[in-house]
DNA sequence: GGGAGGTTACTACACTGTCAGTAAGTGAAT
DNA sequence: ATTCACTTACTGACAGTGTAGTAACCTCCC
């Protein structure tokens, strides 16, 4: 936890190379995903062999954490001499983000791929999905209480819920966008959802279905229609 | 090739096995997914070898398109007798159906799984699910065009957006909530964002984040934050 | 010259798919 | 109703492949 600096000596070429397998790794990852990323592929795309890649990693399950540790040291650093926005500029960052995904297909479809393979059983990437969403959700929450604060109102009970779905439909339209490149419109698609969420959430309307009541018990069965 | 499968004669005791092995995959599938759920594990769970298995289905792959097509199968008989309802009542159907699978773990798991798994390269269950989404976004969009049909309104340009945004952000619920049960209501949340989409699109309010020309064209690095 | 960054060679599995064979039907024709 | 020709529903053994991890050895650089 604390000093997790495993490789006492870090010689510059040696760290390079590091970086290099785990961009390989992300790639590798994002195209067949974790199950069926083989390290000999990973090891290809630096020639070296696969049991150099252990060398470095110890082992599949760790490299993986590493890729995903990765994939957040270089996305803070992407913005490190300004702090993440808060308030109302934290949606509108997230707006800005899913027009730039657009042109890092890679990596979207590692996340997306990689996150939804972490539900199964002993996945070696739950715990970091897991944390990952806890802090997202966080994050969100807080914006909302800022934005809240500044206009001098209370912030409703559904800046949970809120939070919790603008991530949500950021990432399921990725999933739909990797699918039909064509017929979706990642940036856009994720624009009018986070606004329609923030505005729903800072200006609440009267319900359009009507749900106060609703009964939740039904003998319905579509799972995802 | 040579002597192949002509339609096998459905025996009734046979098509029961057959459903026994698709519900068997369902569950393997969902809790491990495809690419690391073994035959043998399923072929254990209805009392036969994997050799039987693969008698019945030919292959791997072929299980599990006819695990999805089932799946679809039976949604359907579950509203056998009313259609699909139409206009504001799809929506209503949707959030219904949010609830309901609060209580149907694995089959929202194995459709979590598979459909983000489905991305990666020469996928057996990629087809299947490219066009389980464009028929669902038709279907949404025809949802839209019906009521705002009805209310004498033109249908704005958004209902694209809106029909992938809706099905999107069930989905990444589905994710978050599998990861962490006890913070996130699937249901409560899937209405509260169904409930935003629709209302935003059906009644449009000036943007909060504003938008218009926001330059696309951003330096920023963060995958899915 | 000692350790970091590899390699080659290998072990040990975990799977999928094939194949030959068997037991239990099925459906005429006898 | 029994026999004959054939099919279905498997099993068990195994080939083949893909793959993670290990061990021993090389080979530079500091």
């Amino acid at each position: 936890m604390s000093t997790t600096r495993r490789t006492p000596r870090a010689r510059p070429e040696t760290l390079a190379k590091r970086t290099e397998i785990l961009r390989a790794a992300t790639a590798t990852f994002g195209a067949k995903g974790y199950a069926r990323g083989p390290l000999t592929e990973i090891a290809d795309q630096v020639g070296i062999t696969h049991a150099g890649i252990l060398h470095h990693f110890g082992s599949k399950d760790q490299l993986l954490v590493e890729v995903l540790k990765f994939r957040d040291r270089t996305d803070v650093e992407g913005l490190q001499d300004q702090r993440m926005p808060d308030g109302l500029d934290r949606f509108r960052h997230l707006v800005r983000t899913a027009f730039a995904n657009e042109s890092r297909h890679g990596i979207v479809q590692a996340y997306a791929v990689l996150s939804a393979e972490s539900v199964t059983e002993d996945h070696p990437g739950r715990a970091y999905f897991e944390e990952r969403y806890r802090t997202l959700r966080q994050d969100l929450r807080d914006a909302f209480e800022d934005v809240c604060a500044e206009r001098g109102i209370t912030a409703p009970a559904t800046v949970d819920r809120a939070a919790a779905s603008i991530l949500a439909v950021m990432d399921g339209l990725q999933v739909q966008w990797l699918l039909a490149r064509d017929d979706v419109e990642l940036g856009e698609a994720s624009a009018f959802a986070i606004e329609a969420l923030v505005a729903a959430t800072l200006d609440p309307r009267p319900p359009v279905l009507g749900e106060p009541g609703a009964a939740p018990g039904d003998h319905d069965a579509a799972a995802g229609s």
